[in-house]
DNA sequence: AGACTAATTAGATATAATTCTAATTAGAAA
DNA sequence: TTTCTAATTAGAATTATATCTAATTAGTCT
């Protein structure tokens, strides 16, 4: 039996969400009972009871037996054990943003800043600053060096102030320098972004 | 560590029954973020994340840091696996019903068929009849006997058709007939109200 | 068949929630 | 100080939800 997934869950949550539906759950859970019984309970007129049984019953959450024309309901256990399990580990929450991109920010970032593949403009925040020179960084080969010569001449291809830009990747540790010759860091050396955003802007 | 009342859970369900406040849990589940992050994530304005953490924060649902500027907003965990911890146990619903009057259906038919201690009517449905009886039955006293003649002299104070009355209250077993005299019957003797409706109207 | 009962469906109205723009606050940088 | 940035607050507009009355359906009883 696997766990609910995100639409589940939130539909689980929206029927749940509603003071009645969660009284009648209550009731339900105690004792079977016909809908007129359950209206008088509520103080709501019979459609309004159906409405939420419906609901209820759409999640499994409510069974119904007829007799003669009264409708009897109750609470289907089952179901509400299986929903009430482990529904918040980390793994299952992570299920939920599966399909929403980390990145997103970062590629509002690029958007702003970065214009027919030319910076525009160096941005003023730390973080945005990472940002571009990330995706600076990507311009120079992995495991190759170059003299402060050459990395001036491909950062000028995207911005003038080549100078700014080649301190900055040594300050975020984008590549590291070493008597005059340069070179390109892995990912995995980088300073995280955490560290980054516990200094000031 | 006693388990959450009914208005505390039922806000719990109305905080996670939203689609971008469910997401956000997600993220923060797995990340500390920032409102502006949040934003780009979910494809939302930043005041609408705001409102949006100001609920789940009201519920102590996440942790909010503050670094200049910048609010990072994180899970906090311990409030979670609190409320998701054996919400729906039988004990628990039943506190949530506790205001809830199990008689109010059937003070409804009693206010609909007696009026100044008079019986306006006998009712048709074997359920509401059963209701009406109840209350006639009380008007005789426990652990005394009647004559027929005495019997349908109390009945008729109430309702002119003392013969039928005198019979359902037979039929319902809510008193017994033995040669002619009449003894009214103890609560646990009734027939059970389940019993009465596996019956036909 | 016709009358009655309980439940549901349809449709209208009232209430609540989500999201936005614009204005405001608080902190950081120039 | 002035400017900039990120977050929040206020207020309005859109959208969704809850509840009711009236009409319909299905099952019973006479």
């Amino acid at each position: 039996m696997n766990s609910p997934d995100f639409d589940t869950l939130l539909n689980f949550f929206k029927v749940l969400a509603n003071e009645n539906r969660l009284k009648l759950v209550g009731i339900l859970s105690q004792t079977e009972c016909s809908v007129e019984d359950l209206a008088a309970r509520l103080h709501l007129k019979e459609p309004t009871i159906s409405h939420h049984l419906m609901k209820l019953k759409e999640l499994n959450l409510v069974e119904m037996r007829s007799q003669g024309n009264t409708h009897f309901y109750k609470l289907n256990g089952d179901t509400l054990s299986y929903l009430n399990k482990s529904l918040f580990t980390s793994e299952q929450m992570a299920n939920w943003t599966k399909d929403i991109p980390t990145e997103a920010w970062e590629e509002k970032v690029l958007r702003s800043y970065i214009n027919s593949d030319c910076l525009i403009e160096i941005p003023a925040s730390r973080k945005k600053r990472l940002v571009i020179l990330k995706w600076l960084v990507n311009k120079f080969d992995l495991g190759r060096t170059y003299t402060e010569k050459e990395v001036n001449e491909i950062l000028k291809r995207y911005h003038p102030d080549s100078a700014t830009l080649r301190r900055e990747f040594i300050g975020y540790k984008l590549m590291k320098r070493d008597k005059g010759i340069y070179e390109r860091l892995a990912e995995n050396l980088w300073q995280s972004e955490r560290e980054i955003m516990k200094q000031k802007n």
